[in-house]
RNA sequence: GGUCCCGUAGCUCAGUAGGAUAGAGCGAUUGAUUCCUAAUCAAUAGGUCAGGGGUUCGAAUCCCUUCGGGAUCACCA
């Protein structure tokens, strides 16, 4: 049984309502329904809902929306759910809903569990989200880890929502970086055989990292290429640091629980004539000509020349400029490669593709999706999503990092640190496209303005309050098939009901996330609902002992509390799963 | 100079693709612990949504413009 969006329900009923009005000819045809929104009022004063149907068809429909407004009431006033709807303001209908309608949400709650808010799709829609792609030439850093997790989480929601997904790593293994990389293990390498190589030349990557892939590959391959010339090294080096590369990263993935099902290699890209054969395609449709760019607009004149060019007609799309697809030595760019990968994502059954990159590549969207455009012929679509820097802090000061100076914090530290879960949901505490400061003493805090602790501490609080219900009662009296039979009517205090909307709400929660790309929604969520409940944990005082979850002389009201708080449990640990966090038991 | 992102309470930020009287947390002030974990909660104070114009029933949100901050700007990925 797919749980009910509530929102969604609503509105499928007022749809229901216009349609009879333009039955019994109240209502002119063809009217175009798609602006009609059922949202949650502003302020709760003015009921659980609200919808501008009203206003959003008068003029179309030339009525007076305070008419039509009082034809759609007289319609939603028949349904058992409704328990009022009024006109308000410029022709607003507002509607509150019947306690039993939200008391039913709980069964579903408890039926569904952690899979709560899951939508099942018929057809099933593939999506492909891109994230990470690092270059292979070092650990991660904590720049990478917000992109890793907000990928994730965003794979996460289409899941959730009943797509396809597939999470994919694009792994840049065949441009200059890769070359250089492979000379800097060379050095490492005479390192390991005890030649003295001195200071790590300028240009190359000094990173420690690189000393035990050197000690390895002299383990394996002994002394055989000392003294031989680059061009008899550089190749099996590359493949050899790469490959050791990938596996610090993946390991680096591995330890913030990410994990891809795809890598797609660059480099198999181009080795296996990809690039080529988007090239022929681009050349047969006449949308790649040798020209001269003006040079760009304003001051940087200085170096500056005119170069003819093999370009693509990214203009003809969308992009600024046209763009250039060889380098001088006649090598692919970077951008031809990724046009070629991305139709290589078309081909493989994936019209939405998401990418997330860092926003330094900022400059980089619009050609990609004038790419997209043309090599999918505008059937496919590209989304960006870019991340912007993480500042790491410590205890209100900026921590100083420096490549050079060795002080550089790898994600690694990080997550060794403050533990994964923490990393995962900081990330996600901020919207993308902002920046954003982790502070590595405060994530640990164990207080209010920590909203990692806080959202554990609301489930915890309820495994808590289970725990103490064995005293009452005997296990089965409160297993969730008992619970479900529980009388919620005696579920009638305002903080009780406001919960229990809130949770409801979570199917939306998930599919407006996943749908505006938005996976901070999510957090944010987790934060509003644990507050919600710590809020009534603290009305059940020792003035009000009625309002605690456990009234000992009354276990038909404790079970139904019982109830609403295992359900919260439920809804909490579903965000957290989508988050990638385990939900703790207790804290002490 | 071009392009993109941003500008919301003293601070850090939300604002659910245009909705009603703009919301949280921190900080400040004042309260609540014989109680299911006070690691929490409640209340008060705090705003020209950077400024100006426009679009419409309605704008923090969309368009134009000015100011301020950041990223980026042909053969790096």
């Amino acid at each position: 049984m797919a749980a009910l969006n509530y929102f969604e329900y609503m509105r499928d009923n007022i749809v229901d309502i216009l349609n009879d009005l333009v039955v019994s000819g109240n209502l002119p045809q063809s009217q175009n329904f798609k602006q009609i929104s059922v949202e949650p009022t502003r302020d709760k004063a003015h009921g659980d809902l609200a919808t501008n149907a009203a206003m959003v068809l008068a003029k179309p429909s030339g009525l007076k929306p305070h008419d039509l407004a009082g034809q759609i009431v007289a319609g939603l006033l028949q349904l058992d759910c409704v328990l009022s709807a009024e006109v308000a303001g410029p022709g607003f209908i507002n509607i509150i809903l019947v306690d039993s309608f939200w008391h039913a949400r709980l069964s579903e709650i408890l039926d569904a569990g952690i899979s709560y808010g899951e939508t099942k799709l018929d057809e099933p829609k593939s999506v492909n989200v891109e994230y990470v792609s690092a270059n292979p030439t070092g650990p991660m850093h904590v720049g990478h880890g917000r992109g890793a997790v907000i990928g994730d989480v965003l794979a996460n929601l289409f899941s959730k929502i009943g797509y396809n997904v597939t999470k994919e790593y694009y792994i840049n293994d065949a441009g200059n970086q890769v070359d250089v990389l492979a000379r800097s293990l060379h050095i490492r390498y005479l390192e390991a055989l005890g030649i003295d190589v001195g200071e790590i030349p300028d240009g190359l990557y000094p990173g420690e990292y690189l000393i035990d892939a050197g000690k390895e590959l002299a383990k394996k391959d002994g002394s055989m290429w000392q003294g031989e010339k680059e061009a008899n090294w550089l190749k099996p080096l590359r493949l050899f640091a790469i490959d050791a590369m990938m596996k610090l990263i993946r390991e680096d993935l591995l330890s913030l629980g990410v994990v891809h099902d795809t890598f797609s290699s660059e480099r198999n890209l181009v080795e296996s004539g990809g690039v080529d054969e988007i090239m022929t395609i681009l050349e047969d449709r006449k949308l790649i000509y040798e020209g001269v760019l003006s040079p760009p607009k304003g001051k940087r004149l200085d170096d500056w020349e005119k170069r003819p060019q093999t370009l693509f007609r990214a203009t003809l799309f969308g992009d600024d400029v046209d763009r250039p697809i060889k380098k001088s030595d006649g090598s692919w760019t970077y951008f031809a490669t990724d046009m070629a990968y991305h139709l290589d994502k078309f081909r493989r059954g994936f019209r939405v593709m998401i990418n997330i990159w860092g926003a330094d590549h900022g400059g980089y969207v619009k050609r990609m999706q004038a790419a997209v455009k043309a090599i999918t012929k505008k059937d496919g679509e590209l989304d960006v999503q870019l991340c912007q820097m993480v500042n790491l802090m410590d205890n209100g000061e900026p921590v100083k990092m420096s490549k050079r100076a060795g002080t550089f914090i790898t994600l690694r530290e990080v997550i060794d640190k403050v533990g994964k879960d923490v990393v995962r949901f900081i990330m996600l505490t901020r919207k993308n496209d902002a920046q954003l400061d982790f502070d590595l003493t405060k994530v640990l805090e164990q207080s209010r303005d920590n909203p990692v602790f806080y959202v554990q501490y609301s489930h915890a609080r309820c495994c808590s309050v289970l725990r103490q219900a064995m005293e009452m009662f005997k296990v089965e009296e409160i297993s969730i098939a008992a619970l479900k039979n529980s009388n919620y009517k005696n579920l009638t205090d305002p903080g009780e009901l406001a919960l229990i909307k809130m949770m409801a709400a979570w199917p939306q929660t998930l599919k407006g996330a996943a749908q505006a790309h938005e996976p901070h929604r999510i957090a944010y969520y987790l934060h509003d609902l644990s507050a919600s409940f710590h809020a009534l944990w603290a009305k059940g005082s020792k003035e009000n002992t009625s309002l605690r979850f456990l009234v000992e002389d009354n276990p038909p009201l404790t079970l139904a509390r019982l109830a609403m708080v295992k359900s919260l449990a439920m809804v909490i640990a579903s965000g957290l799963e989508v988050i990638g966090i385990e939900p703790v038991q207790e804290m002490r």
